[in-house]
DNA sequence: CGTGTGCTTGACTACAGTCAATTAGTGTGG
DNA sequence: CCACACTAATTGACTGTAGTCAAGCACACG
């Protein structure tokens, strides 16, 4: 499992990428003034594009490196010392990973595509010249970053420590829509790119549990689901589940 | 509920409080040299002790400051829409807290002191005007403390998604153990800070659940317990059921 | 066409939540 | 200082959600 890890950096990579780049509009990047944009086009680079399966890297790999989402879809996991993993986050394009390193300099989580996809590569060394350079103005937006992933880990934990099986998945669901939505996608119809094993993981889930959920969610006329293609037919009633208004007589009395 | 909340800020405060402190050693300013060191403390105030049930801010307030815990404890939690509340972590002295402002310039969670307690108040803007003549120095700390929170929630992301009832308190009191040795006091014994309640909600339980846990972990001479003062008596054994090797035939199917 | 993986479905059960009542603990005011 | 009130914590009885085990289906891939 662990060995077919490969360093993304050491990939034959090209260059000056932005310009081409599908993502660009939405990406980290194009905050920046142009002449940030430069300097960071001049030193990042797109190595070739990751299979389904294939990882950017594990935990305890050193780290050297941030990454932006070009194309494709990843998870983070972490693994305890028994090892148990917990997908802790799902990655879209034109989001930035890998700063999970940054503290220890070693990786804490792992990432892994879940279908082809690529990303670009901005070593990290050059990255914090770059920001010297400029005010420090790039070392914020990292910050921010970090404070954005940590938010929505937050807001996972609300679902996993609160909710029951329903509301997560509908939870999930709306904010699968959402997100497709901010990446200029349909909201309504879309195609899952995990597995039911993975929304179940992320899910704090049995994988059966999901199974039943979206028959369930199906039969009531909320979705219409046919293996990992979604079509979200009522995005009130699932607002519903998740607020506990719909089906469960009592809230949980957990508080 | 809500009305009650004071801006720390504003109150009569005395600075240059370094020197006097006594978790001074384990606070993060002491990791820069004298030159950092002192232009923190210039800019840094000591509001007055804040009482159990005050808040140093709530979700929603604006971001205008970082806090150093000098003594005491606090709880910080997230609430949603519905108004459930998640507690999300719990902070003790030399830990660095408010850095869940700096993304959107609000605050996304709500601090509240478990008992009387103190903080230093370090302006964000001030805060950042040293960073910048210091090559960003400071603000690689930040990221390196948001990056280190983040991954403690990771770490609840695994105990509540993963995790049954017994697991996830024996796992609460190691780490509170380890928590209590960081801080130089005893790992064995010790005084709980915060109530069943706020143990109950922080593991996602039921409080009359933790309530028969603790019970049961001292007739099973893992710790003895009165109220909030704890004894850590078996802690092997205590890891070996947070690795599910003691109880519970089979482990969850969640994966 | 067979094998493997992913997903679904059913039957059963237990962990932990809910409800309810009691006890311990804390603080307030006379 | 004691009485009272209020909150925190415990304990018991019961129930329901979701996990477990097991089997079967469906689709992809060699």
């Amino acid at each position: 499992m662990q060995a077919q890890h490969m360093p993304v950096e050491l990939i034959s990579a090209t260059r000056n990428t932005c310009d081409s780049c599908c993502t660009r509009k939405n990406c980290l990047v194009n905050r920046f003034d142009d002449r940030i944009v430069r300097a960071l086009s001049r030193v990042m680079r797109q190595p070739r594009p990751m299979e389904k399966g294939d990882r950017l890297y594990i935990q305890g790999d050193r780290f050297y490196s941030l990454y932006l989402i070009r194309s494709g879809a990843f998870k983070s996991c972490i693994t305890d010392d028994t090892g148990d993993r917990q997908i802790t986050g799902f990655h879209f394009p034109a989001e930035i990973i890998g700063l999970d390193g940054v503290e220890s300099g070693r990786h804490l989580y792992e990432i892994e595509a879940l279908e082809t996809s690529s990303v670009c590569v901005i070593p990290f060394g050059q990255f914090e010249q770059i920001s010297r350079h400029n005010n420090g103005d790039l070392y914020r937006h990292l910050v921010c970053a970090v404070s954005g992933s940590a938010f929505k880990e937050s807001q996972l934990l609300m679902v996993l420590g609160r909710l029951h099986a329903e509301q997560r998945l509908a939870s999930f669901l709306i904010d699968t829509s959402m997100r497709m939505r901010d990446r200029g996608e349909s909201s309504r119809e879309f195609n899952l790119s995990m597995a039911r094993q993975d929304i179940a993981n992320y899910l704090g889930l049995a994988i059966e549990t999901v199974s039943r959920l979206f028959k369930r969610f199906e039969e009531e006329g909320l979705i219409s689901a046919e293996g990992r293609h979604v079509r979200i037919v009522d995005t009130i009633g699932l607002h519903s589940i998740v607020a506990g208004e719909r089906r469960f007589s009592g809230l949980r009395n957990i508080a």
